[in-house]
RNA sequence: CGGGGUGUAGCGCAGCUCGGUUAGCGCGUCUGCUUUGGGAGCAGAAGGUCGCAGGUUCGAAUCCUGCCACCCCGACCA
């Protein structure tokens, strides 16, 4: 027997550790905060990054690589950007070891660096110094690129995929000719961002904007997208950022325009990492272990052959191979699962701690019957179908599946999202079923904070549309212009 | 980084309070036979620097000190 998955009901965090466990995707390294990927994982990772890489390159971005040292000297130059970062870079200063008289490993006093080198927390500073280089005239612009890399924050405290101290990601970074255009971009990924989350991790966001203790270091203004786990609580899943000419103007980058005047460009950034995955664990899993859907399972579909003489084991793999070029004929990632030395109960409960979408079994009985078994993992729910069609039937039973995940984590999320109009319906409703609360800020820091410091709820994002304007805060009494979304987060 | 908890075989744990043969148990692993439609049964076997480093002691998994890692809460953050 596997180990055991702890009930989210007695301990969500051990819920979730379980889950990853038993699913293989991660596991932590020798080195604090630091996370093994492994092949589950990463193809979770990889069916994201293909994903989205599309969807940047059809509205006209293109890929590079930026490198992963960044003077220090370049992380000074944007005021609100270094005070944000300062605190969580790794500092490389040194650049050999030697063995000692004693035999032992040690870095080599003499190899210290002119200047350190931060390892990239993220890099704006880079691009921007970059950029300034080749931005002369209104022609050069927009540029619009994406990296896919990774990046170092020296957190406190980690949790696989939500928090780790390294961590993969892609940051796109655009240079823009004028305000309106740099803002159509940020909220053009944001809304890619958000296509990505419903239709691919069927995960149902809310997009609004950061207010100014939550907005990115160096950004005018950052926009977001949240979403609610199912212990209740926020997660912040991508963000894309209107840097405005903050970073154009600390690394002096100006461009000619059509009137031969210089100006500061103008620009954005965004992205998303592999918290996503993290985001996806907590969505749609349950008791029993990894729930994917499946445009992002690696494995849509499984079958587990079933036999007992070398006679049936030769009639039902034979009818298995033929059911699986079927599939795989009809674009649908398909394994049979013929491991020896596996029993079919094995199979079927490794299969839904993995999370694979759909179940078929196939034994002797389904041979005659011209049958198949098909269970689905969202819903536990088993059917024999007939192998005749197979192929279009798993096809709308995937879909199905795929729209199910997304209809249930709505339905939780209406569920969880709560108006409420005074200070103690506040309170008792974020302990009581957590999740969002809607409720009027009248707009200032000094509110946020003591609602912060008080309820441990934090201000996820203003909507983009205003909800019931004019209202009045329930804390202060002040005037408000909408509602906003609070809630306790990760 | 502060408070609390945990660390014993691949995984999950007991033993520690009150020091004393060769450190146990379940699952997993290996071999053989029987099995195979929801995590098989029997028999045999392998597998341990008891997180790491010091200390106390005739003797330490057990007591003391320091360190490391992980989990929970807090501050910080994607």
């Amino acid at each position: 027997m596997a180990d055991a998955i702890t009930p989210r009901e007695s301990d969500y965090s051990q819920w979730y550790l379980d889950v990853i466990r038993n699913a293989k995707l991660a596991e932590h390294s020798p080195v604090r905060g630091c996370m093994i990927i492994r092949p589950n994982g990463y193809a979770i990772w990889e069916y994201m990054q293909s994903a989205m890489d599309a969807m940047f390159k059809e509205t006209g971005h293109r890929n590079a690589y930026f490198p992963i040292f960044i003077p220090q000297s370049f992380l000074a130059r944007e005021a609100a950007h270094v005070e944000g970062f300062a605190k969580e870079c790794a500092v490389v200063t040194h650049s050999r070891l030697k063995v000692d008289d004693d035999g032992e490993l040690i870095v080599d006093p003499e190899s210290q660096l002119e200047e350190n080198l931060i390892v990239r927390p993220t890099s704006e500073t880079i691009i921007w110094d970059t950029y300034s280089r080749w931005i002369q005239s209104w022609r050069d612009l927009p540029i619009l690129i994406n990296s896919w890399n990774n990046v170092v924050r020296w957190e406190m405290r980690t949790r696989l995929f939500l928090r780790t101290m390294e961590f993969l990601w892609q940051e796109g970074h655009t240079a823009h000719a004028t305000r309106e255009e740099a803002m159509e971009e940020t909220l053009k990924i944001l809304d890619i961002y958000t296509t990505f989350a419903e239709e691919y991790m069927a995960m149902p966001v809310i997009q609004g904007i950061k207010t100014a203790r939550e907005r990115f270091a160096g950004a005018d203004e950052t926009y977001c997208i949240e979403a609610i786990m199912q212990d209740g609580k926020s997660l912040q899943a991508g963000t894309s950022h209107f840097l405005g000419q903050n970073f154009a103007k600390a690394f002096n980058c100006q461009f000619q325009n059509k009137d031969n005047q210089l100006e500061y460009v103008w620009a954005t950034s965004w992205g998303v990492s592999t918290r996503m995955i993290g985001a996806l664990i907590m969505v749609h899993s349950d008791d029993k272990g990894l729930v994917l859907p499946p445009k992002l399972a690696d494995t849509q579909v499984v079958l587990v052959p079933i036999y007992k003489s070398d006679v049936e084991k030769v009639a039902v793999m034979e009818a298995a191979d033929r059911i699986q070029e079927e599939l795989l004929e009809a674009g649908i990632r398909m394994k049979v699962d013929a491991r020896e030395g596996f029993r079919p109960g094995w199979k079927f409960a490794e299969n839904e701690v993995e999370g694979t979408p759909i179940r078929l079994a196939l034994g002797p009985r389904d041979l005659e019957n011209g049958s198949i078994e098909l269970a689905r993992r969202d819903t536990g729910e088993k059917e024999f179908v007939s192998q005749e069609g197979l192929a279009t039937v798993v096809a709308e039973k995937l879909e199905a599946i795929q729209n199910n995940l997304f209809a249930r984590a709505l339905a939780f999320r209406e569920e969880h999202t709560t108006k409420v109009d005074s200070y103690d319906d506040f309170k008792d409703v974020l302990d009581s079923k957590g999740g969002f609360v809607l409720a009027h800020w009248d707009g200032s820091a000094e509110t946020e904070t003591k609602i912060k410091d008080e309820t441990k709820a934090t201000i996820r994002c203003i909507p983009l549309e205003a909800i019931d304007p004019n209202g009045v805060d329930p804390l202060t009494g002040e005037a408000s212009t909408t509602r906003v979304y609070f809630a306790r987060a990760y």
